[in-house]
DNA sequence: TTGTGGTGTGCACACGTGTGCGCGTTCGGA
DNA sequence: TCCGAACGCGCACACGTGTGCACACCACAA
């Protein structure tokens, strides 16, 4: 940290007490104009810099939002971080950033750090924390909204933000219902299991809804160690259940990876199946074919967490948001009958 | 920011001074073994975080580290910050993050404002600073390394960190002319000036050491006003001249494009036009067909601009890094050969 | 002349932490 | 017994900023 003008330095220039430097710069009213002008300029012309530190420790407050994140270079997250930021920069905070990988014990790690760091406010996105470190964390006070949590919980300071995977699923059914299919799978994962859990059972009671046996829905579960991606190529190549037309990913990672395996196999995407992920990732358009997806509101996800982040460090209460995915219809899938046609 | 228990708060408990309590927890030697057990005991049953904004005010440095990225959600700079926090996390700094689009102004203000945080360094990520404005920066005295950065400059706090872009050109060069290719294209941006020039001039150069007539390298460039993917896009339609059987562009977004401009226009990739991209974006190995790319090491482009700049934060000096991309061969590229047989 | 009210400025403290220096105590050796 | 050294601890200050209160000054009216 270089060492810097401070107020002190500009009084001494200036002849008045640090007192007066510091009501002038912040535009205290009962300050004489020409003391008010030499100061600015004086202050302008030694290069002042604020001191966020000293203001923080004097004022209680950092404007300081932290954010802990599971992967930064997963490009899913990135969308979300990008919409923290965009409410962020509106109301002068700053993004204090940490990454902790899908492990209670680190995440609990990072959160202390931001705390240490006496942020206003805690963002989560992903979170995997069980109830006993929730509860922990309730005690200690700070503001929290966790993004697409794989649990709930009721506190007066934590909170969430999330999407609505039952209805995800249930878009999924309704659209290949629509295209005609009459046996289907749902590829799931192990790694997250509210989520997973949801997003299949919106998906297998819609299609029961819609008049479907249960005896026509497959379902597989990738391994917990492997990558989703691999996870996806896997199920497809394992996927021998005769007449099955359609599958429905858990998400597009695994999506991508069905769309490998099953090119592998030599079982043409979407003429003879179709390929539903969930997400919307940036890559998602650039596959081949390109994927036909549940959309995540990402950056929305990211602006009402902060949004509702804001309302919580301001002293008021918020409930939980649940947000709402959208079908975003690509070439990975397609009606039944042209599937067999082809 | 709660009200935390802070040192004097256990120091009345304890009944010592703060200073027993600050030397018992920080580990100080002359402090009796049964005072120092009790304090510690004590901060742990009282919930003491250490407040590390007073402590940053006290020792003169914030154990932060500044980083100003152009856009939080693409894909590429997620992995450079990746592997900047990544050696962060070793040495116990924290990164305060802020966006800036490509525009000089933002990414000015978004410095000034890392630097009233009095952070201990600053990475900027694909500045577009002009030499006015780095002039500016170098007065205000703070260690910065720049990342990929479009021009050079000469300063003692202010280092970069730049993949070898006429390296990457020439590695393209030599895959294509291995393949057999005679008359080849590169589509450009001219977004980016500097780094555009070197990748086409060692694309070029390596070409013309390799026999080719200056002739038979056809040249275009998209808008400066649309996205790249667009640009690639509208290349690839717009590409006319005949026998041109590889095209080598700026970057994988282009690329990306080029191939969905040359599935739209019916030309065949890799059978009819072999494509190369720049960057190795995470969506490379998901196109269709997967693309041949040269890759830049992302992660370590982070990792050596935080090494470099913690050096100079030591008040060591350091000299610019250049780092050298590498081959990444997939399918979207072939030899000409087997081109012309299919 | 005195009282009143407004204006401009400074003193002193607060925020939470770390540390140089000094003081009192204990201990060991001569 | 005495003295030096080591030990254990607290005072007071520093870091840079903001603010409640008090004080001096001026203008104006009574």
């Amino acid at each position: 940290m270089v060492r810097r003008v401070s107020i002190m330095d500009i009084a001494e220039r200036a002849g008045v007490s640090h007192t007066t430097v510091s009501r002038a710069l912040r535009g205290h009213t009962r300050i004489s104009a020409v003391v008010r002008g030499r100061i600015i300029e004086l202050a302008d012309q030694m290069g002042y810099v604020p001191n966020a530190i000293a203001q923080s420790l004097q004022q209680q407050q950092s404007c300081t939002i932290g954010v802990v994140i599971s992967d930064m270079a997963d490009p899913f997250w990135g969308e979300v971080v990008k919409g923290i930021d965009a409410v962020c920069a509106t109301s002068g905070q700053s993004l204090l950033l940490h990454a902790a990988a899908h492990d209670e014990k680190l995440q609990i790690t990072a959160i202390r750090r931001l705390q240490r760091r006496r942020v206003d406010g805690i963002i989560v996105v992903d979170s995997q924390l069980g109830p006993s470190e929730i509860r922990q964390l309730e005690a200690s006070g700070s503001p929290m909204v966790f993004i697409n949590s794989q649990r709930t919980f009721e506190s007066t300071s934590l909170r969430s933000v999330t999407i609505d995977n039952y209805a995800g699923g249930a878009i999924a059914a309704d659209h290949l219902v629509a295209l005609g299919h009459q046996k289907v799978a749902y590829f799931g994962s192990p790694k997250r299991p509210g989520s997973n859990l949801k997003r299949s059972l919106g998906f297998i009671e819609t299609l029961v809804a819609h008049g479907l046996q249960r005896s026509r829905i497959f379902q597989d579960e990738c391994a917990a160690d492997i990558a989703d991606i691999d996870g996806g190529y896997t199920m497809a190549q394992a996927l021998n259940e005769p007449g099955v037309t359609a599958v429905f990913c858990y998400n597009d990672a695994i999506a991508l990876g069905a769309l490998a395996g099953f090119r592998a196999k030599g079982v043409a995407v979407p003429h003879k199946i179709s390929v539903v992920g969930f997400d919307d990732l940036a890559m998602a358009r650039y596959s081949w074919p390109p994927l036909t997806t549940i959309a995540q509101p990402k950056e929305l996800l990211g602006q009402t967490a902060m949004h509702n982040l804001a309302t919580l460090i301001g002293g008021a209460s918020v409930a939980d948001a649940v947000l709402v995915p959208s079908l975003l219809i690509r070439d990975s899938s397609t009606p039944l009958s042209k599937g067999l046609r082809a």
